[in-house]
DNA sequence: CAGTTATATAACCTACCTGGCATGTTGTCC
DNA sequence: GGACAACATGCCAGGTAGGTTATATAACTG
């Protein structure tokens, strides 16, 4: 579910981490100077993340190399699903009218 | 942006509101009955959601019926977008290769 | 092997979040 | 106006989250 994932990515540094990762794979250091924060701070968040299954990182050399997953977000656009009818086209509107007053 | 909204939905009990909202609007003691909670922690849980705009209340007598939102959920199906091209078509994964390895 | 680089973890502190109970507020009915 | 019904709000306790500093770990480098 999708659970774990808003959760993680609540959080708005974490969104930052995604948006940046969404461009490109790249090690701590990179975020670290990308993000303007510590680097204990930045490997909290990819632990988070991580454990969340929505970053995977695979080693380097002494690099870790961060890079996103697509599982989480397609679980999130997979709960978002039944929502899209909230301001889908008016024929979902009838059917819903029709269905409360049969 | 979807800030504010995430970080509402990132609760579970809100996102229980949520689900139950989204079959029919309903005033606070049906919450209450549905949730199996207190029903201060449902008011709170239900203005968090009002100030993000994911729930409105209208006055009925002395009920408040609260109804969702399509806004948030569109914001974050907006924000979701980018990162769409994760599990996409191989056509974009051939992109991407080839904007990588020019 | 010693030193450096790159990252993870530990310990700690502060702040906020979420739940409970008790109480305030607003509208309805007699 | 008084009593009641439906919510909202204030206050307090417990837990957790996010940041910092200091330290541990792992992999190159000479």
């Amino acid at each position: 579910m999708a659970l774990d994932t808003l959760t993680a990515l609540a959080e708005p540094t974490r969104r930052r981490i995604c948006d940046t990762l969404r461009v490109r794979e790249c090690g701590v250091a990179e975020l670290v100077v990308a993000l303007r924060m510590s680097q204990p701070a930045v490997s909290k968040h990819l632990r988070v993340l991580r454990e969340a299954g929505v970053v995977s990182s695979r080693p380097v050399a002494q690099q870790r190399i961060y890079r996103l997953e697509p599982g989480p977000f397609q679980e999130l656009d997979a709960w978002l699903r039944p929502y899209r009818e909230l301001w889908s086209d008016s024929l979902d509107k009838l059917e819903r009218h029709l269905d409360s007053n049969p």
